[in-house]
DNA sequence: TACTTTGCCACCTAAGTGTGAAGC
DNA sequence: ATGCTTCACACTTAGGTGGCAAAG
């Protein structure tokens, strides 16, 4: 309880803290971007939207598709329709049961210096694509709220605003880019991305504060050759029940457990009568061998290649999706906009995001999109409400009882809460630090600034950093979509796929950690893309204004957090990581946005705090935030950024 | 002996069985390409060739630096200079000590259903590249010779012609394309590149016939996209001390023992009293350590991340370079033209390849490349000549007497002069089947034909796989040159590096044989690109005469080699492997060609015969390999495309 | 003291190696 | 009987897991 402001909040059900918040989060700012995002969007012909039927200011909308967006987006702008069409991604999540299960109790990832992969692993199935055109898939993690939180008495809460974010990295899928037909052909999985809490970390790892909430994200690029990712329209679906907490060390023995007895590398600590397990009881569910099983099926099949299991089995989650087409547009600039923030967690899990009523014009979208949700069933797929996870958890034989906390936590209240008080734009820098950065051209790091090959773009700094976010803003919807992305030009005719033969090399491996094969993708690469579409497409641009401060020196209230082990310089060796000093003061400042939550959900969560965040403090962490992501990036860029060694 | 042609001969300096006969087949069959590479060359600005000196008739030539040619070429014709000039590769083997030791006994690889690394690991160290520009490396295997081999009395001897080749493959290196800052930053690894008999193999694997020799050779592309690849200059570079045999089993137990000595993962096997190993006797020469511990030095640099061991220190060997600019030319086509193909396998050691002296213009540029070779004393690193792998291996200390035919052997001599009655042509087609295909573009096999985008390239098959290996049709040299390729057209402007951060994802596992990641890339595709190009620059192109056979049904003599193991059909599952009864029938017939040596090579191998190989069933089989390599390749490609699983 | 983070450890998966008997 | 290929094995490297004590 270390923040001021939610000190003294306890578990569940708590105004501040609402179970289940973590989707909250998620919802809320994708909400908060989608506004801005459909003025941009492209129609693509074979779109095949469905009239706007539920309005979208207090948030309430079904994941549209797509196609739906960019057809009214068509209208909004112009945009390149070249090579728009012929794809309608639909995204599902592997394991959805582990995941819920995972969820439940309230998922926690642990980070090491090292590197720490995720588990369950992320790992996604895609249809829809054109099976010819090329993509690149990537995913990164981005903070689910600003909190910082602590596990007291069995459950999580929040313990304060969250910590200086750190230097947020896109990891782009190694076989990118690869032709859809390719990508389609199985599960595509992110176990090489590793979590880490080495803010000098050279590996390219995406680096993650301890106990605070996360929300992966997988995004979909529709683009022949990964130079041009920068201009290509992002589409992005988040999976709620992959929100996590990254922790040095496992809190909710639940999790360990759980954790044990799914994940092939710990069988070692199952208890198999061998003495060992003690703390925690078997919580063994009959899910459990599942799960393995499946693993060493997929491995199987086909020219097995990857490693990390996961279940193929079981509910897959359509996620929400959102686009950002490049020339995007930025919803309401103006500040802490917000208002009707507070939503019901429980509808979150519906599947459908919310749009802001606050944004610019997303309304009518919104309502769309609910129409879609309720009619496309794969949207709900996967989906649950809290009360059903509550009836499942309650049903589970665990000797030991349910922590309290467990599942169906809050803190997204706070997250959510506090996402109200940004505008459009500073949720979309609350989310894109995590957006770009993982492993991409590494080059980049190697030296040029933000590159984008001069003349091809000219924006300040603080303008792209503020719309670079661009991709986040689009459109929520769990379905497929038309190919809308306005790449600046396709290369080579065809559709050549990729594929790097990682089955012969690439493969196997996790995370050997070599950055030189990393492609190191920082945020200023991406931001000035999206923010150079971005403005030259919308007028009221949002926040150009830079803002002269770091984590270190302009901290108002938020409190620049470090562990011992952490601090700049005092981590392990060379120095050429991320300094969180030498942060520029040119960077924008994000404006606030609004959530968007079914109406229901709305309802239920109306009875949480909307002011408690409010404060200077958690915008100028926000943007902290931002620019960290902006100017630590290259910074953290691992000096050594040669291939080869592979 | 199973060849009634070769029948008989024994061993050692048998006119039949040259000594070290493997370099004279590399060096052969790139002189003989060297000729037809010369017209076409384009000559960067900063080439800064010598003039010619030594005269290439009997072939003696030394190896050239390319930008000297490219000057000459560009007389010759003018090509795009774009993006030529900027960069001078100069490759050197790693673990060149290790690689020697191999080869003085025979090196042997073995080759499994489920896939085998080599060892040592192929690993090149590059430099001269430019900096920012974007390169993609590749390597292959190619046949040495067109004979079959038996281990008898200890040594090797020609049984038989060479079986039906099967569907090469070409590797891309899975960090391509990066940088050249990233590729000279660290050596390049091909330790994912895994051999196999399994012609059905799904993985991408490189399907070679055990007991036959073959060559692995390393390319360097400029290009920025893996779709350029066919419309850009191959830079060629061979490496004469990593020939070796596949075998299913080690023949020579010397051969075994070196294995167990230094490869890492056979260390269970190595003699630590714990009475193992009895067959062998403890060959451990003193070498022998140097290359783990390198290996280990090697992995805590920087930001490991590879695997394979591989011993840096020690002399590192420049290969032979052999270039194909797009509109390459072809050298003279006909038929075995030929002659003097008898040289001294002891002076190809010195590292230099000769020229032929029947190729069309060449000559006065072999003169260059001895020069050169012997200025260049980095040329020579490594180069050691027979006499001295005879001093040395004499100095071991092996409890087994030196197997007579075990070290120097000279199957070579077959092999070199069965090339000896091939065309430049055909040459070409007997390295090319082995120039493309293992990982590449995936989605070619997984449908288009030849693919090349309608339109931007047309020509008929027969003519597209006979100039398709234009690139084999270079110059050679041992050091660097500069760029000349004809890129189809820089996409985006800047120098991205591609890593796609094999550190976390691709780089630790080895072949995790998943064919959706391996970058799948049939001839046929390369062939085209590069046939384009020379059929838009050379006038009297090479043969474009399409034959009708398969090596099912029109073998004269070779006999059609399947294991009961390998047959067609019989082999693994899902028979959409290769399958050599679809070979088609429109394929160009290669044409002999000359081999070079160094002078003093020649005057050492001049007793050897001549005529041997020179019939009809040569001619034959090499066209076979190649049809193989073209039409097969389609079929053998996995069936799964897919990237994602990574 | 309370809470986190670190390091090292044992254990396990994944996969690279040659063996040696068996198969063809 | 010869010659080559296959396969189950034991052993090794590389690296993923949580435990746990110690450190901060």
């Amino acid at each position: 309880m270390r923040d001021p402001v939610f000190s003294g909040s306890t578990m569940a059900y708590h105004p501040f803290q609402a179970p289940r918040p973590l989707d909250f989060s998620i919802s809320a700012f994708l909400a908060a971007a989608q506004p801005s995002f459909f003025p941009a969007l492209a129609l693509p012909p074979s779109a095949l939207g469905k009239p706007p039927v539920e309005s979208g200011l207090s948030g309430a909308l079904g994941p549209p598709h797509h196609h739906i967006h960019a057809t009214h987006l068509h209208g909004f702008k112009s945009m390149e329709l070249e090579d728009a069409a012929k794809d309608n991604p639909k995204v599902t999540l592997e394991a959805k049961e582990l995941w819920d299960q995972f969820h439940k109790i309230g998922t926690e990832m642990v980070i090491t210096k090292s590197g720490r992969r995720m588990f369950p692993p992320f790992k996604v199935r895609v249809e829809g694509l054109d099976k010819k055109a090329r993509y690149i898939l990537l995913m990164d993690i981005v903070s689910a709220d600003d909190c910082r939180y602590k596990f007291h008495n069995s459950s999580w809460m929040v313990a304060g605003k969250a910590d200086p974010e750190m230097p947020k990295r896109m990891y782009i899928h190694p076989d990118s880019p690869a032709t859809g037909e390719q990508w389609m052909a199985k599960p595509v999985t992110f176990h090489k991305l590793k979590l880490t809490n080495n803010i000098s970390d050279k590996h390219g790892f995406t680096i993650l504060n301890s106990m605070h909430k996360y929300q992966p994200r997988f995004h979909i690029v529709r683009a022949n050759d990964l130079l041009k990712l920068p201009y290509s329209t992002f589409r992005t679906y988040v999976f709620p029940e992959t929100v996590f907490t990254a922790v040095t060390a496992y809190q909710n023995d639940k999790i360990t457990q759980l954790k044990i007895d799914n994940n092939p590398f710990a069988k070692g600590f199952r208890d198999t009568g061998n003495g060992r397990r003690e703390k925690r009881k078997q919580l063994t569910i009959p899910t459990l061998r599942r799960f393995e099983d499946q693993c060493k099926a997929e491995r199987d099949v086909g020219d097995s290649d990857t490693s990390s299991c996961d279940p193929v089995a079981g509910g897959e989650t359509p996620p929400r999706v959102v686009r950002s087409p490049r020339g995007v547009s930025r919803a309401c600039r103006g500040g802490k906009i917000n208002a009707d923030s507070d939503q019901e967690p429980e509808q979150l899990d519906v599947g459908s995001a919310t749009t802001d009523s606050h944004a610019p014009s997303p309304t009518r979208f919104a309502q769309d999109r609910k129409e879609q949700l309720e009619k496309d069933s794969s949207l709900l797929v996967g989906v649950r409400s809290p009360k059903k996870d509550k009836a499942e958890s309650q049903n589970r034989k665990e000797s030991e009882a349910e922590s309290p906390g467990g599942s169906d936590k809050e803190d997204a209240e706070v997250r959510h809460t506090d996402l109200s008080h940004f505008s459009t734009t500073q949720l979309q820098a609350l989310a894109l630090p995590g957006v770009h950065g993982q492993p991409f051209y590494s080059n980049l790091a190697a030296g040029q600034p933000l590159l984008l090959h001069q003349g091809q773009f000219t924006m300040t700094p603080g303008a792209l950093s503020t719309m670079g976010m661009e991709h986040l803003l689009s459109s929520v919807s769990t379905a497929a979509s038309l190919e809308n992305s306005a790449l600046v030009g396709q290369t080579a005719g065809g559709s050549c796929s990729f594929p790097l033969h990682l089955s012969q090399h690439i493969l196997t491996s996790q995370g050997i950690q070599m950055p030189a094969f990393g492609a190191m993708f920082p945020y200023p690469y991406t931001y000035m893309a999206a923010a150079a579409a971005a403005a030259s497409v919308l007028p009221g641009s949002a926040a150009t204004a830079s803002v002269s401060l770091s984590p270190f020196l302009s901290t108002t209230r938020s409190r620049l957090r470090f562990s011992p082990y952490q601090l700049p310089g005092s981590t392990t060796g060379l120095n050429s990581g991320w300094d969180p000093c030498r942060l520029s003061s040119r960077d924008p400042s994000p404006t606030p946005a609004l959530e968007q939550q079914s109406q229901a959900a709305r309802l239920v969560a109306n009875h949480r705090t909307k002011a408690t965040l409010r404060d200077s403090a958690s915008e100028l962490q926000s943007i902290q935030r931002l620019v960290s992501g902006l100017e630590g990036q290259r910074d953290s860029f691992p000096a050594r950024t040669s291939p080869g060694g592979e």
